[in-house]
Parts: structure tokens; C-alpha cells; sequence
RNA sequence: GCUCGAGUGGUGGAAUUGGUAGACACGUUGGACUUAAAAUCCAAUGGGUAGUAAUGCCCGUACGGGUUCAAGUCCCGUCUCGAGUACCA
């Protein structure tokens, strides 16, 4: 918005309203949203009308905004959208009669924040709280009905206090899997004391050594402690993580998009560290069925379960083959684990193929295949890892040279190593059966007849897989596979697992492609942990001491050496003597070094909506009697692009709070609405630059680029077309490095520095291409670019304002417009994303200042259905602004307010409750675009009627209160109420109101509707029957025609079938 | 590639369990008011076609089929767009 539109309406609307003239409300003749919406919005502030209180004998409700990172662009008009639609449900819920919780606060850790401290040295705290005040400000006037007494910023020690205490209890809890859920870490201690690990069933990492009980009172304190370490709920662990050295840190799963950082698009290397990971896959199953229950869209909920990737099937054992393998060192036992979902086809297994990092390749390769194998694991190192994604048609791979022994045929089994499997999933190995798997089938193929690749075996009766495997499950008839045979393809899976279960070389297993979270992140502005090291074995700082408050630092950078920024803080060591954080240079025996890592940014965002519930409690994260009220939240409303972070997350965090009686729900959010983004629309110019290439005798050529210009988006220029157009007023002699036009020939001698070719200037000159060609030996192409131009310099069909476009986007630059043929210059449009490289970024407070918040929140909602994309255009605000204006003039006569207290007329009545329903009903729905429409016939229909009754206006005004709330409290009060209009009840429907005596009857012919009859609503279907039949009009149709069939649907419609 | 979702005027979008396609709004055009502009109000507005007109006829919900008295809505196939996911054994 350029600040002179604003200037031109100011104007104006001085002009249509007394200037500087006191508010008052009785003489107010216009609808004057700065007034109407300033007075109401410190009303509401003042009076806390939005207070909501933890004991009621209201039904509760409660509604939740996914809370935004307080970046320092602001507020665009895509944010309120679905904080608009919260409102309303939240104000309908009130007048409905509930106690509402509606409120807002602010994830206010984060990147952006800290990449700009790293900059320009500013505090990220003093940024952020910068950021928040606008953001209030922006939302204040947006007129929400949040109750602000509960703000929640997770930067602020007094919350995260509360995360570092979620933290500690991950930490003093294991996995028990026989009851299915998570319970307190001394629990499993006593039962090491008592029995060992033979009554354990926890959920670890795989292989961990057992002991009896009397092992275990033998170990020492440290070693009992490495040991626990193993079955805590948040583990240090040595892992491959995701390394992004742009950003200094390690990156989560989902904060990856195609191998490069989701922020700034950095290249992201595997790397081992030692991490803080959060054992969330101990939860998978329990994240997977229980979104069963969740009213949330299928799409998440499919998204979710992609994520978790559930597989059920077996792990299966093949020893490694002593006499098939030529080299003696192989011991009897060595073994390849696998997993697979299809042990019915264990009988097809052709050959196994491992990982190329699998631990075991080394001692099993031949000398033979040494050096083809050292060479493959060398190219797949190489190989970045968004490479290997991109590439997955290429087929690669080695033999080893070894064999395994198929566990039931007893048949030898090569072993190949080949990057198609991963090492990260399941074991990291494969048995290959291409006969019913696409990959293996490609692999066998592709090495079909080398050494190490037998004939692929077929277990499939009568299906040809020379061409492609046979994948389907149903109805397959299983053969050469001994007690298989027959069987269908789940009785072959039992059976099969059993099997192997009972000689010892397999057991049915399920897998799940979620992985645990990494939860270090080396980063500065984050949730410290509440951890000091002793002996390098981590320790929980006790609870009472929390919060551990981040430490000062003199920059935000990582330290030389490569620790976290954390590790230039000088007082960031932990005495147990005085329990406080002291400086590092203390060097008493009881002062440990702290934790240098912070938490990620999901840790503030996966327990926020309890804190709301008891957002000031000093002593605890929240009361048991406040979550017992509030329960969970009954809806919640937010953007889809945190189905597999935040959501997930915090629906783990939810289920260890439930399991360790911390809350009674074990989802967060019972309903979930996703909002669509509001899509910016930008405009690009085309560019196109002429580059010209000169050449001497020598062979040597100088490139050089001409003046750019830009051309009419419609215009297409090429390299023929050009020919005609003459370089005049072209600088096309141009400076090798940097390009830059110049016009003499000494600034150019300067910029030429000691290139040897001779320079020709061309100043102004008319100049053909031809010529240019013809006279210096020069070669002339065109490459054409867009750059994005703000929006505001696009007028009608898409044609630019050359002087704006110029004055705000090229500073002096030189340059030229090619028009088109009828002389407009026009530029493309597109549809994206709101950024402000884009130019496209619409800000709501110049809409709250032009059209009021009101018309704002309407048209937000009136834009289409909530969910879906859509593009931001102001174009259509003017007539919610309109709307506006009628409605207020409902109230209002030429000499101020008026309304009268006669009886309304049964057709103002009907509208009235026509739009009760409707309102209503889409409120339920979450239809609010449809509300918004029904309003607009509601009052149009009112203003023909000329009703200015307060049966109907006064019920109208709380309809129309949860969206316009302003103009709705106004109207409340001129229409004599001193009480806020938020608590008053919503009207009720009354069907009497919309009972008719006739009815507008579609009469159609051969199912085409040929034009409405009225007829009697209680009439029956032979009555409908006889009076249509006896009407002019129908007898006209039916001239000459038979009547073949009469459908008669009483209330709906009337329709012969003729010929 | 796979999974999910969506295709309706110039535009955003309406349309209960199949029952008047295009509500409402923008835009456009014409008109009223005005010295003029803005604002406001009125009228027309899916496409085609016949008629001076009232009015009528035909075609229309991405495309091709089908079910039905009746299909934007249900079924089958195709295309396009969007989102998610990516060798998951």
C-alpha cells in the first residue's frame, strides 16, 4: 500500500465527517469504523470482557489458535485468518451460553530472531519482544476476543521453566510395553534390583546386554547409570544426524525439504553426533490408532500415518554360509538380520542385498570382490544424500563373494551390497525376491548372468514375471515354496512366521519408519537443558531450581572450536553445592560443566495449550483442577504444514503427560481445522538483455552486455525479430566484470584494465544490429528473465505504471520499455506465496485503517471456504464495505438512530430467521463464507422492506456480532443496552417464521425445468398432480406430446416424462 | 512413481440426503444524482440464437461414457492442477 492512498482516503473521509468533531454516538448519522471500532476495543480492554474463568457452571469451550512466531515482518493479512475464524466460533460459543477459552501468546524461540542477533549483535530477546509488541498491536486492532491474561511466550523463563521440568520427566521414564505406556524410571530400577532384565519389556534400541539381579547390584553407580541411560525416555546417543553448516546446526527429519534446509534452502551432510534424542517411536503405535478418534482432516491424518510408516511383517535370520564362502575366517554364527513384510515369499528369495554401510560387509566380502566392493562403498559416500534421492532409476551394485544359507531351504544365498537399500531402515539388509518385488526384480535383472546372480526363483503359480514382478497380495497362489504352497497370502505369513519362529531363525516383528527425534540443537535461542555432566554422565538439575536461565554470550556464533554458542558463555557451569548456574572459572570439585546445546523449537510448542489453562500459575505448569475443566482443546485452527512436526510432537508430549497422570486426555486437540494460505499476487516484468560478443583476428572474444530492457509481456523477442530494432541510446560497449553501462572512453579505459582487445564505445549511437554485425564482427543474443514488481504498480489488464515502476523499482537506472502494439506495456501475474521478495506481502493495518476491522474480518471469511488456498485480492472489499454501510443504515435515518418498536411484518420476521438458521448452522459447519453471503441477503432484503423494527434489528445485531463484533456492540448500545453485547444470548430459530401457504414448484418436462408453479404446501402428491395438470401453461407443453410418466415429489419438484 | 484433494461465468465463489446451476460479491456496461469527481442509488450481465417486443429455443459445471424420470452432485475411464511423500524391504 503506498502511504499516499492512505493519505488520499484520510482526506476524503474527513471530508464526508465532521472534522475533529467528539465522538458521539447519537448524533453519528454515517457508519465511522475509527470511532466505532477505538471506543470498542478499549472497552473490551478495559472491562476484560474476554476474561475466562477456571471455574464455571458454563459447558466449557475452548479454542485455540496455532500461536505464531513473532517474526519482524509483521503480520500479513494470511496470519488473522484463522484467528478471525476461531473469534467467531469463540463469540458464537459465548452467546450460546458456553465459558470460552480463546487465547493467544507466542512461540518466540526460533531461527530468525537468532540469525539476526548473529548479524548486527541485538539481543534476540530485545528482538523478539519488539516483534511481539507489533504483533499485538497489529492483533488489537483486528478486535479478537482473546483473553490476554493468559499470554504465553515460551522464550520467557517462567515458561520454559516448565519445558526443562517436561524435559526431566522424558528423562526419569522408560517404556514399559507389556502395559503400553510410559512410567517413572525408579519403577525400573526396583525391578533390576529385584529380577534383572528377564521381566523387562521395555522399548530400547535393539541388542541391549541383559543381567540377572544380582548383576545388577554388582555394577557400579556409573555403570547402573549408563545403563538407565538406555531406557530413558530422552537418551544422549552417538547418531547420524542431519548437519547443516549454513546454519550451524543439526536439522530434524521434517525440517528438511529435498535434502536442503525447509529455512534458506542450505545443502544438509550426514554427521555423527552425540545428541539428545527423544524416544517418540516407543509411542508410534499408540500415535497411529489413535488418530482414529480425531476429528482432524483425512489428509493430516494420512500424512501422520505415512510418517509413522507402520509395517508388519518378520525379521528373519541367514547365517552366513561357511562352506559356500571361500574365506575361512567366517564364523559359524555370524549372521544377516533382515526384515521384510512378506515372509510368504521367503521361499523366492533369489539373493540378499545389504546396505553398503552395513557393519558387516567388511568381514564378509572376498578378496576376489575386495576391491569392486571398496570402490562402491566409495561412490556411495561420495554421494550426497539429496543425489541419491534424485537418482533412483540408476541400478548399482556389488557382489561380495559371500553366501548365506536360506533358513529353510537350506540353499545357498548371494550376498550383494547396493545402495537402493538404506542403512537407516530396518536392519539395513534385504532379502531380495524379485520375483514379487519391483526393486529386487530390477536388480536381478540388471546383473542377470553375472557372478553371484542365479535364475530368479518364482514362486508364483502360473504368473509371468520375466517382465515385472508380481506384487499384488490378494488371491496369490504361492508354489515351490514346500508347506507354503496353496496357502493365501495371509494364512502363508502366519504359517510362515511360525515357522521360523520355531526352528529359531525369525519372529513376526513390526516396524515403523519413525524415527526418534534428535532434540539437541546448537544453537543460542532456545530452551537451555537442565543438565550438568559429572563424569561425563549426564544429571537432571532438580526441579526446584528451574529455571535454568539462558546465559549471556558476547556473540551468537558457534565458538572457535566448534561447541555450541552456549560455549562462550563464561558463567555456564552448574554448582551442587549452592544449586545455582556459577562461572566456569570456579574450579571447586562441586561446580560441572552444563549442557551447551538448547532445545529445538518444538519443545515450547508441544505442552503450550496446558499452560493457557493456568497460565499464571507460579507453582506449577498448570493445576490438576484446571486441566480437569478445560479438559483439551475442542477446537483447533491452524496451517497444514505441521502435520508431521509440531503435531506429532506434541501429541507424543501430550501421551507421556497422560501416562504419567499429569493430564486425563491423551490427545491435545480433539478438532483441527487447516486453514488455507492466503496466496499474494505479484507481477514480473520481463527483462530481456542483449548480449553481444565482439572477436578480433586473434580469436579472441570479448563478451559484452548491452543495455537491458524491459519488454511488454506479451512480446516475444527473438533474435530475428531484434534485427530490426536499432541500439540507439544503447551503451553496448560494456565493462567486463561488472557490466556496467558506461559512456566514455575513459570510464572505460578504467574498467578495461589490461585486456588487450581494442574497445569500441558505440555513445549514442543508431546502430542496427546489422550494422553491428557487419561493422565490428559481432554476434548479438537475447536472454530474456522476469524480476517480481510490486503489485500496486499493476493497473487494469495487467498494464504497468511506467512511472511508479520506475520511480520505486530502478532508482536512476537506464533503461527502456518496449510496448506492444497498441503502445501498453503489460507484465505477467502470479499467484503465490506472500514474501516480501516478492513484493506481495498485504498488511491488514491498512485495511483496518481504510475499511475498519470489521469489514476486514468479513471479507477474510467471505473469500471462500477456510480451507482452501486462496488468492489475496482487494478488489472485492468494497462491497463487504458496502454491506457495512447498509447494515449500520438499518439502524439509522437521516436524522441518527431510529428504530421502531412496532411490530415487525411477517416477511422482515421470516428473513430474520431465515438468516438465525443459516448463520447457525454454518457457524457448526465452519462454512463462514457462506454466513457472510446470508448476511448480505438478510440486510438487503430488510433495506426493500424498509424494517426498522427492533424485533428483528436487535436479534440481527447478535447474529451478525461474532463476525463484526464492533459495529454489533455499537448497534447493542445505541439500541439502549449497557451490558456488552458478547454474553447476550443468540437468537433462536423458529420454524413458524418461515411456514408458508404456497410454494414455487419447478415444473420440468423430460427433467429440463420449463418454469415454477405456486402451489399449496400441504398439498398432497395427487392433488400437486391434478391442479399442475389443470394449468395453461402445462397444457401448452403438453400439447401433441404423451405423458409417459408423472414423478410428483411433494416439496421438491414436478416432472413428466414425454415424448 | 505412489497417496490424497480439486476442476462451476471475466473474477472470488453458492447450490441440504441426486430435484429451479451460477446465490452473494467483485468486475463490466448503461442510466439517475452532480458544474465535475467521489460516494450513493437503479438496471443489465454464462454462451449462442430467433423476434420490434413480450418471449422462446439450443448449448452449458475439465473431457468421454454410464446409472436415473432427473446428475455439478452417484459409477467407470481420461486429462489438468494442487498438496504430501519419495528406493521403507
Amino acid at each position: 500500500m503506498s502511504s499516499c492512498g492512505l493519505q488520499r482516503f484520510k482526506f476524503n473521509h474527513c471530508c464526508k465527517h465532521t472534522i475533529f468533531a467528539p465522538y458521539n454516538a447519537m448524533i453519528m448519522k454515517h457508519y465511522d469504523h475509527v470511532a466505532v471500532e477505538k471506543k470498542w476495543q478499549d472497552y473490551w480492554a478495559k472491562n476484560k470482557t474476554f476474561k475466562a474463568v477456571n471455574h464455571s457452571d458454563k459447558p466449557k469451550f475452548y479454542a485455540l489458535d496455532m500461536f505464531p512466531y513473532p517474526s519482524g515482518a509483521g503480520l500479513h493479512v494470511g496470519h488473522p485468518l484463522g484467528y478471525i475464524a476461531s473469534d467467531i466460533v469463540s463469540r458464537y460459543k459465548r452467546h450460546k451460553g458456553f465459558n470460552v477459552l480463546h487465547p493467544m501468546g507466542y512461540d518466540s524461540f526460533g531461527l530468525p530472531a537468532e540469525q539476526y542477533a548473529i548479524q548486527t549483535g541485538q539481543h534476540p530477546a530485545i528482538t523478539t519482544k519488539e516483534n511481539i509488541a507489533r504483533y499485538r498491536e497489529q492483533m488489537d486492532r483486528i478486535g479478537f476476543s482473546f483473553d490476554w491474561d493468559r499470554e504465553v511466550r515460551t522464550s520467557s523463563p517462567d515458561y520454559y521453566k516448565y519445558t526443562q521440568e517436561i524435559f526431566i520427566m522424558l528423562f526419569e521414564s522408560w517404556y514399559d510395553k507389556d502395559e503400553d505406556r510410559a512410567r517413572p524410571i525408579e519403577e525400573l530400577v526396583v525391578r533390576f534390583r529385584e529380577s534383572g532384565t528377564t521381566t523387562i519389556n521395555a522399548a530400547t534400541d535393539e541388542d541391549l546386554r541383559e543381567f540377572t539381579a544380582v548383576e545388577w547390584n554388582a555394577f557400579t553407580e556409573k555403570e547402573q547409570q549408563e545403563i538407565l541411560l538406555d531406557y530413558r525416555l530422552t537418551f544422549l546417543a552417538d547418531t547420524e544426524v542431519n548437519w547443516c553448516p549454513a546454519l550451524g546446526t543439526v536439522l530434524a527429519n521434517d525440517e528438511i525439504v529435498n535434502g536442503v534446509s525447509e529455512r534458506g534452502g542450505h545443502p544438509v551432510v550426514r554427521k555423527k553426533m552425540r545428541q539428545w534424542m527423544m524416544r517418540i517411536s516407543a509411542f508410534a503405535e499408540r500415535l497411529l490408532n489413535d488418530l482414529e478418534d480425531l476429528d482432524w482432516s483425512d489428509s493430516i491424518k494420512e500424512i501422520q500415518r505415512n510418517w509413522i510408516g507402520k509395517s508388519v511383517g518378520a525379521m528373519v535370520s541367514f547365517k552366513l554360509e561357511k562352506a559356500s564362502s571361500p574365506l575361512e575366517r567366517i564364523e559359524e554364527r555370524l549372521k544377516i538380520d533382515v526384515f521384510t513384510t512378506r515372509p510368504d515369499t521367503i521361499y523366492g528369495v533369489t539373493f540378499m542385498t545389504l546396505a553398503p554401510e552395513h557393519e558387516l560387509v567388511d568381514q564378509i566380502t572376498t578378496d576376489a570382490q575386495r576391491d569392486a566392493v571398496e570402490a562402491y562403498k566409495k561412490a556411495t559416500a561420495a554421494r550426497s544424500e539429496r543425489e541419491r534421492m534424485a537418482d533412483v532409476k540408476t541400478i548399482s551394485g556389488v557382489f561380495t563373494g559371500a553366501y548365506a544359507t536360506h533358513p529353510l531351504s537350506g540353499e545357498p544365498v548371494p550376498v550383494w551390497i547396493g545402495d537402493y537399500v538404506l542403512a537407516g531402515y530396518g536392519t539395513g539388509a534385504v532379502m531380495a525376491v524379485p520375483c514379487g518385488d519391483e526393486r529386487d526384480h530390477a536388480f536381478a535383472n540388471y546383473f542377470a548372468g553375472q557372478d553371484g546372480m542365479p535364475a530368479i526363483k518364482n514362486i508364483f503359480d502360473g504368473v509371468d514375471i520375466s517382465e515385472e514382478a508380481y506384487t499384488a497380495k490378494d488371491n496369490t497362489p504361492i508354489c515351490n515354496s514346500d508347506f507354503l504352497n496353496g496357502l493365501s497370502y495371509k494364512e502363508a505369513m502366519k504359517v510362515a512366521i511360525e515357522k521360523l519362529e520355531e526352528i529359531g531363525a525369525g519372529k513376526g516383528k513390526t516396524n515403523y519408519r519413525l524415527r526418534d527425534a534428535v532434540f539437541s540443537r546448537q544453537r543460542y535461542w532456545g530452551e537451555p537443558f537442565p543438565v550438568y555432566y559429572k563424569d561425563g554422565l549426564p544429571q537432571m538439575i532438580d526441579r526446584k531450581h528451574l529455571p535454568i536461565e539462558l546465559p549471556e554470550v558476547d556473540e551468537y556464533l558457534p565458538t572457535e572450536d566448534g561447541a555450541p554458542p552456549l560455549g562462550r558463555a563464561t558463567t555456564w557451569s552448574w554448582c551442587t553445592m549452592e544449586n545455582k548456574v556459577v562461572s566456569n572459572d570456579d574450579d571447586r570439585d562441586c561446580v560441572y560443566p552444563l549442557e551447551l546445546n538448547t532445545m529445538p523449537g518444538w519443545a515450547g510448542s508441544s505442552w503450550y495449550m496446558f499452560r493457557y489453562m493456568d497460565a499464571n500459575n507460579e507453582n506449577e505448569m498448570f493445576s490438576k483442577e484446571a486441566q480437569e475443566y478445560w479438559q483439551n482443546v475442542d477446537l483447533y485452527i491452524g496451517g497444514s504444514e505441521h502435520a508431521t512436526g509440531h503435531l506429532l510432537y506434541s501429541r507424543f508430549w501430550v501421551k507421556l503427560l497422560h501416562d504419567l497422570g499429569k493430564v486425563t486426555v491423551k490427545e491435545p486437540f480433539q478438532k483441527m481445522i487447516n486453514q488455507g494460505m492466503i496466496l499474494g499476487e505479484s507481477g514480473y516484468v520481463k527483462i530481456t538483455t542483449p548480449y553481444l560478443t565482439e572477436s578480433n583476428s586473434a580469436g579472441f572474444s570479448r563478451y559484452s552486455q548491452g543495455l537491458r530492457s524491459f519488454i511488454s509481456e506479451d512480446l516475444e523477442i527473438k533474435n530475428e525479430d531484434y534485427k530490426d530494432l536499432e541500439l540507439e541510446n544503447r551503451y553496448i560497449a560494456s565493462v567486463i566484470n561488472n557490466w556496467k553501462p558506461v559512456n566514455n572512453h575513459q570510464h572505460l579505459s578504467d574498467n578495461m584494465g589490461s585486456h588487450s582487445l581494442p574497445t569500441r564505445v558505440i555513445n549514442n549511437l543508431k546502430y542496427s544490429v546489422e550494422d553491428f554485425i557487419n561493422d565490428f564482427k559481432g554476434n548479438i543474443t537475447f536472454k530474456d528473465r522476469i524480476i517480481p514488481v510490486s503489485i500496486e504498480f499493476i493497473g487494469h489488464k495487467n498494464i504497468l505504471d511506467e512511472e511508479g515502476f520506475k520511480r520505486s523499482h530502478l532508482d536512476s537506472e537506464k533503461f527502456e520499455i518496449i510496448r506492444n502494439e497498441n503502445g501498453d506495456f503489460k507484465v505477467s501475474r502470479e499467484v503465490e506465496k506472500m514474501s516480501k521478495s516478492k513484493f506481495n506481502v498485504v498488511n491488514p493495518d491498512d485495511i483496518c485503517e481504510q475499511y475498519g476491522a470489521d469489514t476486514l474480518r468479513l471479507y477474510e471469511m467471505f473469500l471462500g471456504p477456510l480451507e482452501q488456498a486462496k488468492p489475496w485480492n482487494t478488489a472485492g472489499i468494497t462491497g463487504v464495505y458496502g454491506f457495512m454501510k447498509k447494515l449500520w443504515k438499518l439502524y439509522h435515518n437521516d436524522n441518527g438512530f431510529s428504530v421502531s418498536e412496532d411490530k415487525a411484518s411477517p416477511d422482515s420476521m421470516k428473513t430474520l430467521h431465515k438468516t438465525i438458521k443459516k448463520v447457525q448452522d454454518d457457524i457448526e459447519n465452519f462454512s463462514f463464507n457462506t454466513s457472510v453471503s446470508s448476511f448480505m441477503i438478510a440486510v438487503n432484503e430488510l433495506t426493500a422492506q424498509k424494517c426498522n423494527g427492533r424485533e428483528v434489528l436487535e436479534p440481527l445485531a447478535i447474529l451478525v456480532s461474532p463476525y463484526a463484533p464492533h459495529i454489533a456492540e455499537e448497534l447493542w448500545s445505541l439500541l439502549g443496552h449497557k451490558e456488552s453485547i458478547s454474553e447476550a444470548p443468540f437468537p433462536v430459530f423458529d420454524e413458524k417464521h418461515l411456514v408458508e401457504s404456497s410454494k414455487k414448484y419447478p415444473i420440468s418436462f423430460n427433467g429440463k425445468m420449463k418454469f415454477t408453479l405456486d402451489l399449496p404446501v400441504d398439498a398432497t402428491k395427487d392433488e400437486l398432480e391434478k391442479l399442475v395438470l389443470s394449468n395453461d401453461k402445462v397444457q401448452q407443453q403438453l400439447e401433441k406430446k404423451t405423458v409417459r410418466k408423472t414423478i410428483v415429489v411433494p416439496g421438491k419438484i414436478v416432472n413428466f416424462v414425454i415424448s
